[in-house]
DNA sequence: TAGTGGTCTAGACCACTCA
DNA sequence: GAGTGGTCTAGACCACTAT
């Protein structure tokens, strides 16, 4: 009960006693207003701090209800999703871009509904690739919307349309997905690995507002991971 | 402006702002006490949202300084780290368990590096294969801290290791890690796939303040992926 | 209907850090 | 030293929902 700034010290306090058992899994757990008699503060200091945990997942509230601690209780981790040419030069290296293809073609179905476009809409698809001290590090699989502001003069040439878009269109919401695939022979050929290596993969589709921006596939060379603190 | 919620207005409103290059990258923006003014709240409104946009990675904000929009949006994603069993079952198919080893002997130095314990520290290995629908699922390959009260009384046998630990040892903090890996032939035999083919690996290690608890690598039957909205 | 969490206010003090 | 965000308070009203 030292003077350690208030509301972490109570979400600390709550974590300790769900961990104890004290409150165990699926239990009820004190009103805020209780607490907030009980550990002398402001119910809006114990609303922060249930809140942070209800955040990160092991709790539920329910107006009416209560608070009860989670029975499941599912971790979440936050992970950052960086720029590639960030993500190269925070290892330290040099990062390189190489455009491939830049055309303007109907999506495959599979890209035309992940996007939640009509069929035969034709999109510009670019085809690129970045490197890390020369070596390949990245494809940039990417299709894109071209009712888009500024995408026509874009020169993706220059600027990889992934650099182009965080600065050009923000969005508002999208999917993200990570797997992994077997290199297949294009990919080995660009890569410069054996065609069959475990290759990591993500694939984001993002929007602004409804109307669609872009669909990418970003597969990494062999040895690429993905981290995060939970 | 109508009647929403304010900070959530507030929060939309900047957005809006930063995305319209109102308020362009590496900007600093008014300051709390302004924007209250001019949307007529409480300062701990604007706050409010405020953290919010910090939190999603739109925002930097530095005492005496002020708040900037990010010069590099950093978007971040959540996933949810589900219990295998939970995982299998939420794809509406039957969850099947069985234990393959459980043995006591020191742990590699890479798993000793993980989670900071001496060279020679015995633990317990577990080797598990989860199924779904009676097919390989996921392989657990799991080290556990021996001197975690419980772990000798619990039936591995019965219950895997990552359900029991959820329900009986909270851990505190940790890291994950995504990767690739080609299945090599014990992989294969065991989740019933094709030597070399791409699989999704999980890796993870769980704290119990500064006590390790576990350290433990998932390797998934291919076509597993990972979601999460951004 | 009534209890609970969700939010807002107006004011205050503090901690950090830039100038 | 002074400006800014970080936090806390005491009180209030509202929204949702279990009963």
């Amino acid at each position: 009960m030292p003077g350690t700034l208030t509301w972490q010290w109570i979400a600390a306090e709550a974590r300790r006693r769900i961990a104890a058992r004290l409150w165990p899994p699926g239990a009820r757990i004190p009103d805020e207003a209780d607490l907030a008699a009980e550990f002398g503060c402001a119910r809006a200091t114990v609303n922060r701090a249930l809140r942070e945990l209800a955040a990160a997942g092991l709790l539920v509230r329910r107006r009416k209800a209560g608070s009860f601690v989670a029975a499941h209780p599912v971790r979440k981790a936050t992970f950052e999703i960086p720029v590639i040419r960030q993500d190269v030069e925070a290892r330290g290296l040099r990062h390189g871009y190489r455009l491939i293809v830049a055309e303007t073609l109907p999506a495959p179905a599979a890209v035309q509904a992940r996007l939640g476009l009509a069929p035969h809409a034709p999109l510009l698809h670019l085809l690129a690739l970045h490197l890390a001290d020369g070596l390949p590090f990245c494809i940039e699989d990417r299709w894109l919307n071209p009712a888009i502001p500024g995408v026509a003069g874009a020169d993706f040439a220059t600027v990889s349309a992934n650099e182009w878009l965080v600065q050009n269109r923000p969005f508002s919401g999208g999917g993200i997905a990570f797997s992994a695939q077997a290199a297949d022979p294009q990919l080995a050929g660009l890569l410069g690995c054996t065609p069959g290596a475990a290759l990591f993969v993500v694939e984001r589709e993002t929007w602004a507002g409804a109307e669609p921006i872009t669909a990418v596939r970003l597969t990494y060379a062999p040895g690429y991971s993905v981290a995060a603190t939970i």
